[in-house]
RNA sequence: GGGGAGAUACCGAAGCGGUCAAACGGGACGGACUGUAAAUCCGUUGGCUCAGCCUUCGGCGGUUCGAAUCCGCCUCUCCCCA
């Protein structure tokens, strides 16, 4: 343990909302100083969607910072948890993912952990392994720790019940499997986004009735994403780890003045002067700056700059780009060429003839730098290669 | 177990025998403006061999010239009582 206490506490601190307890974190951070013993530090994921985003990248960082003052870094593969699906945050009732499911996002899970944490030094435990071997009397022992009316004061649960919405007996046990993971695997602190408050201390709780010293417990704040609302896959408002460079920079781009603060201080490692300065300038300069450094952290300084570059050429100066995809002259087109909502839609530059046909109409569609407006114009294969411009972003080559 | 209410497009929500591909709001998408920000304005929002045609209103059957709208059964949800 190089780092003395007070630095320590800073890092652990730096960014968290809730502490539980402040004065139980000193202690234990004092102890493991004193005796050389690491903190068992507990953070779980649920493999339910393939891809992480930015958002998980938050508790992620802060569990690398601690990784990096020596302290043991517990991560849990929710496999078992994920089936079940955690009722936080939620107002609705979720579809329950299958084995198969869990077992095909969990592969691209850790790996992408491990763009943030150092994975050599992390102890990665599946949930499954705890409770695939449980017996059903087990399992009523542990339902016995909760009551309903402690349950159900949630506020996730109140709005549900104001909405009418059904509410499964199986999400109440959500909050108990996660306490009970931190029961087998004995942490000492568990990490958690805000919505997490209430199963973090449920591992609390359970950790004390089995006699162990309960964890303590400390959130990060939740991320908004691209619309403002809590970034989630499912709202397809996210930045994910396995953006390419060009996407993720200019999503970060489009994202709000407002929640810029908060992106430079939980997802980069500029320090608050460095950011309080940008923030000061330009709001574009500073949201460049910005998508820069998150860029970098995920594909490193060259793709990052190389983003930047071709995203100013795009749309700042409104070139076109200079990798264009080059699609090849649909095959079935017959020999007198196609009407220009086909093309679209063969070239799966639209999804539908009908929705190629409303770009058009729209004005969304340029050929050669043209703008379009009748989707029924047949179009002959191109001499030379033919622009095709969909919308702002989509660009295609075809020849 | 008994009684009641409900299931409509991405979401919320109208419609209650033809004029319904289904009002309205949100979201999304396109356009204008711009900093791919916000705000604002305009347009679009089932599919297709596209001035026409085809498949949609929880599922399956039925009544009718004609059903999202009526009837029966089924599935699911909510509420009240036990």
């Amino acid at each position: 343990m190089e780092a003395n206490l007070q630095e320590q506490l800073r890092v652990v601190g730096r960014g968290v909302v809730d502490l539980i307890e402040r004065k139980e974190l000193e202690e234990r951070v004092a102890e493991s100083i004193r005796t050389g013993r690491p903190l068992r530090v507990k953070f779980g994921m649920d493999p339910t969607s393939p891809d992480l985003h930015v958002g998980h990248s938050v508790p992620l960082r802060k569990l690398r910072a601690m990784q990096q003052l020596g302290h043991h870094i517990v991560l849990i593969v929710g496999d078992a948890t994920a089936m079940v699906g955690d009722p936080s945050g939620r107002n609705k009732l979720r579809p329950p993912l299958s084995r198969a499911d869990v077992e095909r996002n969990l592969r691209t899970y850790v790996e992408q952990a491990g763009k943030v944490l150092d994975l050599s030094k992390t102890e990665i435990r599946r949930n499954s392994e705890w409770f695939d071997p449980m017996r059903f009397e087990d399992v009523l022992k542990l339902c016995g720790r909760m009551t309903v009316a402690r349950m159900i004061e949630r506020d996730t649960f109140q709005k549900r019940i104001a909405d009418n919405e059904p509410i499964g007996i199986h999400e109440f046990l959500y909050p108990l499997m996660q306490g009970w993971d931190s029961v087998v695997v004995k942490s000492d602190l568990e990490l958690g986004g805000t919505d997490q408050l209430f199963n973090l201390l449920r591992g609390r709780d359970l950790q004390r009735e089995e006699g162990q010293r309960g964890q303590i417990c400390f959130t990060t704040p939740l991320i908004n994403g691209l619309d403002g609302r809590k970034m989630s896959k499912s709202y397809g408002n996210a930045v994910s780890f396995n953006d390419e460079p060009d996407d993720m920079y200019g999503k970060i781009m489009s994202i709000e003045d407002g929640v810029m603060r908060d992106w430079y201080t939980l997802l980069t490692d500029l320090s608050d002067a460095e950011a309080a300065a940008l923030l000061a300038g330009h709001p574009r300069e500073a949201k460049a700056r910005l998508a820069q450094e998150i860029t970098c952290s995920y594909h490193g300084l060259e793709a990052a700059l190389k983003a930047r570059d071709s995203f100013d050429r795009r749309f700042r100066d409104k070139e076109v780009p200079e990798e264009v995809p080059e699609l090849a002259w649909p095959a079935s087109a017959p020999p007198e060429g196609l009407t220009l909502m086909s093309l679209l839609k063969e070239l799966g530059l639209c999804p539908s003839t009908s929705e190629a046909k409303r770009l058009v109409e729209g004005g969304g569609v340029r050929l050669d730098g043209e703008v379009q407006s009748d989707p029924r114009r047949v179009v002959a294969k191109p001499a030379a290669p033919l622009l095709v411009q969909v919308g702002k972003r989509k660009f295609a080559r075809v020849r």
